[in-house]
DNA sequence: CTGAAAGCGCTTACAG
DNA sequence: CTGAAAGCGCTTACAG
């Protein structure tokens, strides 16, 4: 773009008349340095008249890692949460110098060796990281209560509240990444409820083979009462395929989503979902990677939007 | 994470008894320099013993650029379409050795510059760029008639060819911003078709508000018979809409979306739409980028997939 | 209070 | 056929 040459550290130097150790202590105010307010003054000021920007990729040399976090995300888990945990993650970042990039597609060790050779990012975070390994949130106190995974809690309560005891859990055809640490949890939560054990309804994409599903699920379980979706999406597609079926919702079948999606709105009944604090989320995870402490950060607890399927 | 030492080109070049640039030569395959096979042959088995792996910051150092290519996205213009190219642009970019890396949120001039200094990628990329400054697409010839904008072209001549002659493009909220180019292509296809010039119908994100902007139009211009609308998303809140108005769909309103959603089909009645071929146009947004010649890639041409909306 | 120097790991003229 | 050397732009002991 620019044809002339980018302003370096040497540049603002020589035209301040000092070195450029002293330039440098100046602009990162680096700790146990003295420099006299005029040279101080006076190397910040040439500094911004020469427009001066440091060059990220000699830092990062120098330093042994750029000030780069980057998100691997894979297939299938784009949606509302992600956006807006994206969303926290990266305006948290920022007010903290670093930026953030995201890796979309499956996370294969060479593509994160690859990211790694290619920049050395501060961090690399995989998205849903804490869930995946099975050991679920290691934060302890109250701070997770309102995480990804404990919040498939809420859902079965709401469902416990409305009567429900025989519940199912739709899944999407390909099996999620925290599938297993989420259902666990919901069976544990079903079981303190006093619910029958959770069997899974796997939902897949094709239309006429979610109804199929869900018709073989009526025949072997009658008893059935309400579908709690692994997200909106899964939720959509069950609505569908209760239509499909002539089934009332929520009369014959409740359903209810997870993740608040806009399409959720849009469906008829209306779905019924939960709504997570996703940027919030994100924002401790930023904290947590740049190893600063998470106080002062705000989050709102999860809640059922309450709306027609259940 | 690993607490030994990473191994550099010198320990390569010590273990092999050469110098350092010898190695660089062998292993970058640099033209114009004749090494001996046997050295060759040394080196990189050395170098594959030792696991050498360039360290990408250096070689961007001295280079001046990472091979690393910036994908900035907005909010709001994530879906299918947006998907699928990335799908595309990574796979193309990771065949030649670079790796995409992708900025969501609003893409601000600070973002951009934000992540030229902290990685100098070989390239950064607006996502819908070709559209946003109203170029539309500098390629010439069939290249890119299949591209997202052009195939807009391709709603209203499915719309023509069912007979709709007064027909309105439904719009998101807020306005994406590849809109002004698309809908003067719209605009002009409209009146090549002989069609009514077109208007626009904002559907807000909310429901209620969506069905009113649905009835005002409904009063104002009662010989409207079909809604293209500017994406899935979109065109189900239309359906939506029209559903809280009792309207029969495609009977009173024939609606049509663009880009495929899944949700597309889940709707009742599910929703007509265009299908593009969005990861070939990844694919060639990666070889342009790169300079190289965009020869021998496949696309396949956009396509309405008919539902049952319109 | 400030500067000269080393070094992060690589590539590439240049010299032999 | 191969190597010594410079240099990309920065930070940080170390010396004064």
């Amino acid at each position: 773009m620019s044809d002339t040459r980018r302003t370096t550290l040497k540049d603002v130097a020589a035209a301040s008349g000092v070195s450029r150790a002293t330039v440098s202590f100046v602009l990162n105010d680096t700790p146990n340095q003295t420099i006299s307010p005029a040279t101080r003054e006076r190397v910040l000021q040439v500094s911004r008249d020469l427009g001066y920007v440091p060059h990220g990729i000699a830092r990062a040399l120098r330093e042994g890692t750029s000030r780069i976090v980057v998100l691997h995300i894979e297939t299938g888990m784009e949606g509302n949460y992600s956006r807006s945990y994206i969303r926290g993650l990266d305006n948290e970042l920022a007010e903290h110098q670093h930026v953030l990039l995201v890796r979309h597609g499956p996370v294969s060790d060479v593509a994160v060796q690859q990211v790694l050779d290619a920049i050395n990012p501060r961090a690399v975070v995989r998205f849903g990281e804490a869930y995946l390994d099975g050991r679920g949130p290691d934060l302890s106190g109250d701070d997770w209560q309102d995480s990804f995974a404990a919040n498939a809690a809420l859902q079965l309560r709401y469902l416990a509240e409305q009567g429900h005891t025989e519940v199912v859990v739709g899944m999407p055809e390909q099996e999620p990444p925290l599938t297993d640490f989420r259902l666990r949890y919901a069976r544990q939560t079903a079981a303190q409820l006093g619910m029958a054990p959770l069997v899974t309804l796997p939902l897949p994409r094709q239309r006429s083979a979610a109804t199929a599903a869900l018709r073989a699920l009526r025949a072997e379980r009658p008893e059935v009462t309400a579908i709690a979706a692994h997200d909106d999406e899964t939720g959509i597609r069950a609505l569908a395929a209760a239509r499909d079926l002539g089934l009332r919702v929520p009369g014959d079948l409740a359903v209810i989503g997870f993740d608040d999606t806009e399409n959720g709105e849009l469906t008829s009944p209306a779905l019924t979902t939960v709504h997570i604090d996703a940027e919030a989320h994100g924002r401790f995870a930023a904290r947590n990677l740049l190893g600063l402490d998470t106080a002062g950060l705000v989050r709102t607890p999860a809640r059922v939007i309450v709306r027609e399927s259940a």
